[in-house]
RNA sequence: GCCCGAGUGGCGGAACGGUAGACGCAGCGGAUUCAAAAUCCGCCGCCUUCACGGGCGUGAGAGUUCGAAUCUCUCCUCGGGCACCA
């Protein structure tokens, strides 16, 4: 009997479906399709296990699929722009473009060994001409259609380096190859209105029911829908015309608590104070060494100074507040000015502390006593107060009430108005680097902002750049840069900014259905494969991207490049875990980490070694792989050691796939012995001649059964490591069967074809070795046949004051008072009852009883 | 800091609110072998008991329920996101 072989099977039936066009997507309007996508990878250069276990499950489904009937569109591309690109260019020299499509190519080989059911015909990257000119056409129909404008944002400024950093640049504040102090600057940047969908993102997002709930709630509070009162602060002796300060409070009920008026240092009104005044001028210049992202906002330590203004309260002229410029308060956010309330709110409770400003109650607890002073009393909005200092209204008894009685109160005094408000703010897209899409305007002095005319797209990126100097190289290309008006044909200016990548991501799944295409998309075939049924990908897109790719599929409809069915453009989401491994470190000598690659390190007894040394390794727990912890284990080596079927069953069968899986070589070990093990069992039922004894056939009918129906079930359900436990299982009962040949035949068979969305190559080797027909992939899924699935009698779990104490074994359908009747005649309940009868006795039929004593 | 998750034997994990620990790994015992590898069979949460059995057990604490790993609240730890990483 000859041995399973990964390296010979595996290349023999990958060259059996290229043969067949297995996986050719083919428009049929005879049949149903489906579209399953997993998010396309950044060409690196390498892939890795997450990237392995993420394409596997996209396979399952895919093949799974396949196998009930559907048209498969199963596609694979490369989110090819970026700025690693140009990093490798500065380091190592050489072109973004030829690292990256040099990178394109050492992945696409090796993904191809896993053997995945994927129509490589409909391959693109994002940074081909043909792509990114289609997305450039795009662009110029969203300002057509006024979904695009011009206004300034703050960027992170490297003052040495001369040029924008990314939040990812900017390193404890400073820039990451300068090491100078960071600074914010404006600069005039291209937006997406997706605000102007906000209410829609947020509405939309209840008829998502294939989306994980976790990440709707994310996109829910993202976008952030609240309801607030806008109102104003007059200012007392307002310099230079500046007699009010605007604000907008989610928390009008706590207006009685207010003890000062904060401004943001971009604020009007501390622009026009630093002008004038030095110290202020200090201050705002430190707040602006701060990075822009939020998170380091939240975090540094809370600073403020008191501008010695003051405004006059709403509901009292005689009180008077003061006004602070304050670190924390981001311009971009609601109108760059809030009103602190310390008795109710943390981080102005601290403030107050700091600066000695007075703490004041609008409401306690309903019973017991708190000291506001000494800790903000912060309740659940639902929760019922006792209000000690209300705006308006008698009756209220929780802060959400007081909110709404608060802003009927100000709109009735003409203080303020109620309104609704969107944490959202419009997608800033422009990126001053090289390695991205032209936006593709042209900026003429007398036309002003021009778009391209399409007859010209693309505006492709120009070859001839050098990045000896940091900053963006198409600022100081001035063949590129200087171009006629399309306009008026004057001497113009190219706009130098490349788009963000997260455009190139927004529609990429629409352009597989039409890869080719001369519009940005084919509206048939976007209606036949739009939209996407299954999309996987990686939690840490649960915002961002999925947000943008929803509004973007919003303005293509709107554009007329896709059908109103797809606004939504993701039917169902599933998002996957990642591949962890242990990290393994060493110290040198000034007791610094030295991480080593895991087929580096050796066990012994006494621990984990170098192999090369025999030094002891520290071992840390898993972690995500990442080259910089060389906690990885290369994709392309296992596939060698074990082969693809082997890689792909493991990742699939240790964790739920929504939660990390740790990759272990003992894991991996197994998996390789398991399938060598199947392998051998279904060689051997080939090779058995004749009928044996019939008497268990049966029971092996009924355990295929049910694992055809388990399986299913499981991978219908994303339930990958519990489908291939049923299979561990069914392989284990044919193994010990004692049924006729030809019931192990078809048990045999069976396993091979519902292993074969995991395991293709050894399903399509054992499907051939026991006389199937044809090639498995694609072959009719089986069906579990309804009558094997019931059980004749049913054990019942006996419970005696919920602990599980007896059971009995009863007929499926015995009616309750039978089964009460049994229960009560039981040993050992009629010793816990002792003579006497149970408080309560519940049967649930066909699950358990409990006697209550 | 804010938003969202996760936490179950030595390990990965299973379990429509209904017998906690399926399945796998590791470990232990046995078969086979001159021996080993490979393979096959059996045992395997913790404490207690010769045994039958009993007690305890799903990060910690409370609550709802006849019954909670599962639902609610508080806390702890770890992970993801926070708008220019992709």
């Amino acid at each position: 009997m000859s041995r399973y072989t990964a390296s010979e099977i595996e290349p023999k039936w990958q060259a059996a479906w290229d043969e067949a066009q297995s996986f050719l997507a083919r428009r049929d309007p005879a049949r149903p399709k489906y579209y399953v996508l997993e998010m396309f990878p950044y060409p690196s250069g390498r892939i890795h296990m997450g990237h392995v276990r993420n394409y596997t499950m996209g396979d399952v489904i895919a093949r799974y699929k396949m196998s009930c009937g559907f048209s498969v569109l199963h596609p694979m591309g490369w989110d090819a722009f970026g700025m690693p690109a140009e990093n490798a260019a500065m380091e190592r020299g050489g072109h973004p473009k030829d690292w990256t499509y040099g990178n394109i190519a050492d992945m696409r080989a090796q993904m191809k060994p896993l053997g995945l059911s994927i129509d490589w015909s409909r391959e693109f990257a994002t940074c081909d001409p043909e792509y990114y000119g289609q997305q450039q056409s795009m662009f110029i129909d969203f300002m057509d259609k006024g979904l695009v404008y011009r206004k300034a944002a703050t960027v992170n400024w490297d003052p040495v380096d001369m040029t924008v950093l990314a939040n990812e640049q900017v390193i404890d504040g400073k820039g990451w190859r300068s090491g100078a102090p960071v600074e914010r600057r404006e600069l005039t940047q291209w937006f997406f209105k997706i605000s102007d969908f906000s209410e829609e993102l947020l509405d939309a997002i209840d008829g998502l029911d294939s989306w994980p709930e976790k990440v709707k709630l994310m996109q829910r509070n993202w976008i952030g829908r609240s309801r607030g009162l806008q109102f104003s602060f007059s200012l007392i002796d307002g310099p230079h015309g500046h007699d009010r300060i605007e604000v907008y409070t989610t928390r009008p009920d706590t207006l009685m608590g207010a003890s000062f008026v904060g401004i943001s240092p971009d604020h009007p009104l501390a622009r026009m104070l630093e002008r004038e005044n030095p110290e202020v001028a200090a201050f705002n210049a430190e707040c602006r060494r701060m990075g822009t992202s939020e998170e380091e906002l939240e975090k540094a330590e809370k600073l403020g100074l008191d501008t010695g203004l003051s405004v006059r309260h709403p509901f009292d002229t005689a009180w008077e507040l003061p006004v602070y410029i304050a670190n924390f308060i981001l311009m971009d956010y609601g109108t760059g000015a809030i009103f602190g309330c310390p008795g109710h709110d943390q981080r102005d409770h601290d403030f107050c502390r700091k600066y000695g400003l007075p703490i004041i109650d609008t409401f306690l607890p309903l019973d017991g006593d708190w000291d506001v002073q000494a800790d903000p009393y912060v309740p659940a909005k639902t929760e019922k107060v006792r209000f000690t200092r209300l705006v308006a209204g008698e009756n209220v008894q929780t802060c959400d009430e007081a909110v709404e009685a608060a802003i009927g109160f100000c709109e009735a005094n003409g203080v303020g108005q109620g309104v609704t408000k969107f944490r959202l703010r419009d997608w800033g897209l422009s990126r001053q680097r090289y390695w991205g899409c032209p936006i593709p305007v042209v900026h003429c002095e007398v036309c002003g902002v021009v778009p391209e005319r399409k007859a010209n797209l693309p505006v492709r990126l120009p070859d001839d750049v050098a990045f000896d100097k940091p900053g963006n190289p198409l600022d100081r290309h001035p063949t590129w840069r200087d171009v006629p008006c399309p306009s008026c044909g004057k001497p113009a200016r190219r706009e130098t900014d490349t788009m963000d990548t997260f455009v190139d991501s927004s529609w990429y799944f629409a352009r597989f259905t039409a890869p080719r295409a001369g519009t940005p998309t084919n509206l048939a075939d976007a209606d036949y494969w739009m939209n996407v049924d299954q999309y996987i990908g990686g939690i840490e897109h649960a915002i961002l991207h999925l947000l943008y790719s929803r509004f973007f599929a919003r303005a293509m409809h709107i554009c007329g490049h896709l059908p109103a069915k797809s606004i939504e453009p993701f039917d169902a989401l599933f998002t996957q875990g990642m591949v962890t491994h242990e990290i393994y470190v060493t110290r040198d000598e000034r007791d610094r980490p030295v991480y080593h690659l895991p087929e580096h390190v050796e066990w012994h007894e006494s621990g984990a070694r170098l192999g090369a040394t025999g030094e002891p390794v520290e071992v840390i727990p898993s972690a995500k792989m990442s080259k910089s912890k060389k906690n990885v284990v290369d994709p392309e080596n296992i596939i060698r050691q074990y082969g693809a079927d082997t890689a792909r069953w493991f990742v699939l069968s240790d964790s739920p796939p929504e939660r990390d899986v740790e990759w272990t070589a003992a894991g991996a070990e197994a998996a390789a012995k398991h399938l060598a093990r199947v392998y051998r069992l279904a060689a051997e039922i080939a090779d058995a001649p004749g009928e044996g004894p019939q008497g268990a056939d049966e029971d092996l009918r009924r355990a295929m059964h049910r694992t055809i129906h388990d399986v299913t079930m499981g991978i219908e359900s994303f339930g990958f490591n519990a489908a291939i436990a049923k299979l561990y299982a069914f392989s284990n009962t044919l193994a010990k069967s004692g049924a006729g040949a030809t019931a192990k035949r078809e048990a045999a068979r069976a396993l091979a074809q519902l292993m074969s969305p995991m395991t293709p190559h050894l399903s399509e080797e054992l499907w051939h070795l026991l006389g199937g027909e044809g090639l498995v992939t694609g072959a009719p899924w089986p069906r579990a046949d309804a009558a094997y699935l019931v059980e004749d009698t049913v054990t019942l779990p006996i419970q005696i004051n919920g602990k599980r104490r007896s059971e009995i074994t009863v007929a499926r359908d015995l009616s309750k008072e039978e089964v009460e009747k049994l229960v009560l005649a039981d040993n050992a309940v009629l010793k816990a009852l002792d003579g006497g009868a149970p408080r309560k006795l519940i049967v649930v039929p066909g699950r358990i009883v409990n006697v209550v004593l």
